[in-house]
DNA sequence: TTTATTTACGCAACCGTTACCGGAACGGTG
DNA sequence: CACCGTTCCGGTAACGGTTGCGTAAATAAA
């Protein structure tokens, strides 16, 4: 099956007009006479003519395309995101292509790849696996437009739109010392990242300001983002394994899929929040509010997160030259206390 | 900023060949010498050359890419239904573009219009508001390849992947007939959607084959899907202004926004399920296991769904001819029983 | 009446790629 | 030497649209 639709050059035949007389007519060019223009546009309407933006592209080496690199879109906080980036660049003209990374270094490669020569620039977050940026990096020198979200890379100069990772996890932990925490554990995703190793700071910052000294035995990585529960799981057992004395009485979860698997394994584990352990984590889930405990967490504005990454995009597109200097927009996530992780029982 | 890349003239130039020569050498034909291609493959490694999808899109009047239309992304079935898509779209090498109705009819009739010119055929959820289908009938009539998967379109012949939303409904309200409950109230979204009428039917044909009858003031509907909680929140108030001998005492939603939001309507007015009114609905949020109280869903294959759906685009695509016939793909949503619904306190 | 200017339109090139066709060079055969 | 087949390669049209340029006719100016 192939759908055929009308060409300019059909309409020039069908009309007895030269093709470039269509063109212009179409365009409503003074060069036009009104009676030929008037022509022109019913026959246009009636035929449902819709200029071929393939053809275009080629021409313009433009698309009004943009693509998203993201590592899974059925996760809450990917879907938010990419429905800011829909939003806001379909407002603009613009259409999105994502492809999905699963996480994989080299299916983010291929994906970029696959990209790179059919839109005219990259929303990328990159993999959890990924390490090496060369191929980003070279792309990027050969002029193609490139905005970072979430989760950026080190070494590529452009635009970046991230949340504030270091004050959303600072506050998390300032509020479990504050509610007489002493033994508070950080899970991160890949530590590779720079978003997890930001959060760390954040971590680490309000432990020793509060006297405190962070301990490597309460810090733990799920290297593949948390991808599979059993990742989790694994950091899990080996945190509530160690001695009663030394278990971690709180826990900072700083990736989105580890703190809804973390949420899940100490409930099947029947450990109680906050009495046996307390918990806050990064998350977008919905729901977490109506979870027994409700689940405190640290939001990220996800939507806005992607509205304004797709929203710098397109400014470095329709700009023809590259911009003097380049913005990182930082975006306050919200800290939001529940039962897991008050000391007090909330009256409910 | 615009990206330039190597082309398959320049090369030629640069290697003192053909335009035709280093194409046929790319494509290892065997009219070309085996030094030739030899040097000519080199150089495009070198180079890092990748064919222009734009020009072939020109030429053979394909894309390799498909487009979805569907309500809003960030909801959790209609992202996982994309991921599933995605996931299988790509590994057929496809790409996938999406555009969201938000569910409006216009917007849906604009991004479909959109779409048509610039991808090889078309995954369509109809929007809420949708009544009238001329446009998607005349695309298809021109020989457009479309698949309709959750909200289908009833006068348009092509494949279809649905749920069995018959047998969702039917089977949720017998299990709250056999636990007791007599005055079963349904919610739906649109009532002009096909899969609302048969979640309908489902509901209505459990009751009567209990020896019960439908009853009018217990059936409402959402037609903008619930998009915003007003929404719900008004159907629910009428629900429970009803004098206590006659309120409901169970309640079936039937859209996935919707029972998200009923259920949050349940919890903020302090309702007790199910000892006040027992809860089941359409849902593929996550967590719904651990919300306090659990919530009863019936949960669609929603990443199933979408992969099924793709897979009868892309036959549709590799196929010349039309098929002799097409096929509804129907697939069986899982019923889960938590508290909402259950007369009995589970022991867990 | 002649010349200059405007009006209204067509021709052709171009974007990157492939496919058809044509042709040069070479060796083998009668 | 004439003829033919093979091997290897280049020119060109086409996909659909825009745009610079050329040009005929009509009109205005001299």
């Amino acid at each position: 099956m192939k759908f055929e639709s009308v060409t300019i050059k059909q309409m020039a035949r069908d009309l007895n007009l030269g093709i470039s007389t269509v063109s212009r007519a179409l365009h409503d060019s003074h060069e036009i006479s009104t009676s030929t223009k008037a022509r022109v546009m019913a026959y246009a309407r009636k035929m449902n003519y819709i200029p071929n933006p393939i053809a275009l592209s080629l021409r313009d080496k433009r698309n009004k395309s943009i693509g998203i690199v993201i590592s899974q879109c059925n996760n809450p906080f990917c879907s938010q995101v990419i429905h800011g980036m829909e939003s806001a660049a379909c407002a603009q003209g613009y259409q999105v292509s994502i492809v999905q990374t699963n996480e994989s270094a080299k299916r983010e490669k291929d994906a970029i790849n696959y990209l790179s020569s059919r839109v005219d620039g990259l929303l990328v977050s990159i993999s959890s696996e990924t390490k090496k940026t060369d191929h980003l990096k070279s792309l990027h020198s050969k002029g193609m437009p490139i905005v970072f979200f979430d989760r950026v890379c080190q070494n590529i100069e452009t635009h970046m739109t991230i949340s504030d990772n270091y004050r959303g996890a600072h506050g998390a932990t300032q509020h479990l010392i504050e509610q007489g925490f002493r033994r508070i554990a950080f899970i991160g995703g890949a530590s590779s990242q720079q978003i997890v190793r930001e959060r760390k700071r954040g971590y680490i910052d309000a432990l020793i300001e509060a006297g405190m000294s962070p301990e490597a035995q309460y810090i733990g990585y799920c290297p593949m983002g948390g991808l599979e529960y059993a990742e989790t799981e694994t950091v899990m057992d080996d945190l509530m394994a160690l001695p009663a004395a030394m278990r971690p009485d709180a826990l900072l979860t700083c990736w989105d899929k580890v703190t809804t698997d973390a949420y899940r394994y100490l409930r099947n584990h029947n450990y109680k929040m906050p009495a046996d352990i307390a918990m806050i984590g990064f998350s977008n889930f919905p729901l977490t509010d109506y979870v027994c405990p409700s689940l405190s967490v640290v939001q990220q504005q996800a939507e806005k997160l992607g509205e304004v990454a797709a929203l710098q995009l397109i400014s470095l597109l329709e700009n023809k030259h590259k911009p003097l200097q380049f913005q990182t927009e930082v975006l306050m996530p919200e800290i939001i206390i529940r039962e897991t992780s008050s000391r007090v029982k909330p009256d409910l």
